[in-house]
DNA sequence: ACACCTCAGCTCCTCAGACAACCTGAGAGG
DNA sequence: CCTCTCAGGTTGTCTGAGGAGCTGAGGTGT
C-alpha cells in the first residue's frame, strides 16, 4: 500500500534532484562543469560531504563524470534510457526486425572469425536445441535461443553481444508467444532444425556468404508468421 | 587522444566495482541487507565516507536503496542496463562496426519504406552537411551524424531509432577523435559528399541493394581508418 | 616567434571524529 | 495478547585536515 513519505527526502537525495534537474532541464547541457563542491555547498545550504554524495549518485546513473583536479562535468542529459522497459512497449514485429538485421550480420562476422572453441559451443547449442525439442514450449526457445546467442558470441565483439543480449528477453516472450499462439512445433517434429544444422556448418566451414542467407531466410520466414499473427489478432496491444 | 588511465582508479570506485560484483554475481540476492557502513569500510579497507559514496553510486544506478536506521538493501541485480556508460567504455572499433552493421541494414529498409517527408529531410540533412564542411570539426561530425540519422529515420522502426540514437555520443566523440587525429578534411573540401549524395539518391529511387552497397563501402573505410588510427596508436585502450 | 618548463591556485579524493535522526527487536507492563 | 519503553545499532550530516592532480599564467631557452 505505501503511504508515501511523510518525512522530506534525505538532504542528499533533495541535492540529487536539484541537480538533476539543472542537468535534464539544459540549464547544464553535457559539457559542462559544474561548480566546485564549496560553492555548490553553499548554494544548496547543506555540507560538502552532502554535495559530494549527491555528486557520487548521478556519476553512478551515468549523468556525470568526475575528474581529480580538474572538476564535475556533464555527460548525459538523460537518465540513461532502460532498455528492457522500452523493449517491453515496443511492438513484437519492431523488435525482430532490429533483431533479425543485427543477428544476420552477426553471423557474417561469426563466419569469418568463429575460432574452434565457437565451433564446439555451437555444436553444443545445436545437440542441446534438438534434445528441447521434445520439452515444454520455454525451453525450446531458451534452447533456440542459446543456440542464436553463440552465433553471435562466435562474433567476438562485445558491443555486439551485450547488444543482443538486451533483446534476449523480449524476443524470449515474443517468442513463447508465437509458438503457443501458432501451436508450431506440436507435431512438427523440430521445427527448422535442418536450417539450424546448415547454419553451423556455413559458419564451420567459414562462408560468411551461405550463413547470412541461411539466418536471413530463417529470420524473414519467423518475421513473415509474426506478422501474419499480428493481423490476425487485429490491434490486441497491451 | 586518451592514452588511457596510467593510474589505478579512484577508491571510490573500486569500492563500488566490488560491491556491484557481489550483487551481480549473485551473492547477494534482491532483499540482501548489505552489512554496516563501518563493517564494510574496515573489510574494504578504506574510510566510511568512502564507502558511503560508493553505496551512494550504486544507490543512483538503481542497484540498492538505503534505509536511515534500517541500513542498505538490495532492490536489483541488473546494472540497470546504462548503454551510454557501457559504450564509453567500449573499443572505438567494436561500437563503430556494430554501428556499421546496424546502420547497413537500416539502409535497406530505408530504401523500401521512405516517405515523400523522409526524402525532404535527407535532401535537408545533404545539404547541411556540405555547408557544415566550412565549420569545425564537431559541427562538421554533428552534421554528419544527421544526415546518418536521417535515413535511420526514414526505415521507420522506432526500436532502431532509439537504438542509433543510443551510439550518437560514442560516435560523435570517436568521429571526432579520429577526424582531429588524422587532419581529415582540412584541405579535402568535403569528403564523401559524392558518396553520401549517392547514398540519399538511391534510398529515394528505392533501390535498396545500392543504398545498401554505398553506406556499406563508406562505412568500411571509415572502419579501416580507425583500425589503423588504433594500430599507430598501439595499445593504447582504457 | 615558438616550444618547453615551473609554479601557484584551484579542484577533487580520502580520512577521522563528532553528533543527530532513525529503525529494530527485546523486554516490561498493562 | 497488545502496547509501551528503551538500548543498541544503523544511516545522515557536518567539519577540519592533508594528499593528489589538473590548469593556465608567466618565465626561460632556442
Amino acid at each position: 500500500m505505501s503511504l508515501g513519505a511523510l518525512r522530506p527526502s534525505s538532504l542528499v537525495d533533495q541535492a540529487t534532484r536539484r541537480l538533476r534537474e539543472q542537468i535534464t532541464s539544459g540549464e547544464w547541457p553535457v559539457g559542462t562543469r559544474l561548480p566546485g563542491e564549496t560553492t555548490l555547498a553553499k548554494e544548496l545550504g547543506v555540507g560538502r560531504s552532502t554535495v559530494r554524495e549527491a555528486v557520487r549518485a548521478l556519476s553512478g546513473a551515468g549523468l556525470v563524470q568526475t575528474r581529480q583536479g580538474a572538476g564535475v562535468f556533464v555527460v548525459a542529459t538523460e537518465p540513461a534510457e532502460d532498455w528492457p522497459a522500452r523493449l517491453r512497449r515496443a511492438a513484437v514485429v519492431h523488435v525482430y526486425e532490429v533483431r533479425t538485421l543485427v543477428e544476420v550480420q552477426a553471423a557474417r562476422l561469426a563466419a569469418e572469425r568463429r575460432t574452434d572453441a565457437d565451433i564446439a559451443a555451437l555444436h553444443e547449442a545445436l545437440a542441446g536445441r534438438r534434445a528441447a525439442a521434445a520439452g515444454d514450449d520455454a525451453a525450446f526457445v531458451d534452447a533456440d535461443i542459446a543456440l542464436h546467442a553463440a552465433v553471435v558470441a562466435a562474433a567476438h565483439n562485445p558491443v555486439l553481444t551485450d547488444l543482443f543480449a538486451e533483446f534476449v528477453p523480449a524476443l524470449r516472450q515474443g517468442l513463447i508467444d508465437l509458438v503457443d499462439l501458432l501451436g508450431l512445433r506440436h507435431g512438427d517434429g523440430n521445427p527448422g532444425d535442418d536450417t539450424h544444422a546448415a547454419l553451423v556448418r556455413a559458419v564451420e566451414r567459414g562462408d560468411a556468404g551461405e550463413a547470412r542467407r541461411t539466418l536471413q531466410g530463417e529470420l524473414d520466414h519467423t518475421l513473415a508468421l509474426l506478422r501474419e499473427a499480428a493481423q490476425a489478432a487485429g490491434s490486441a496491444g497491451p
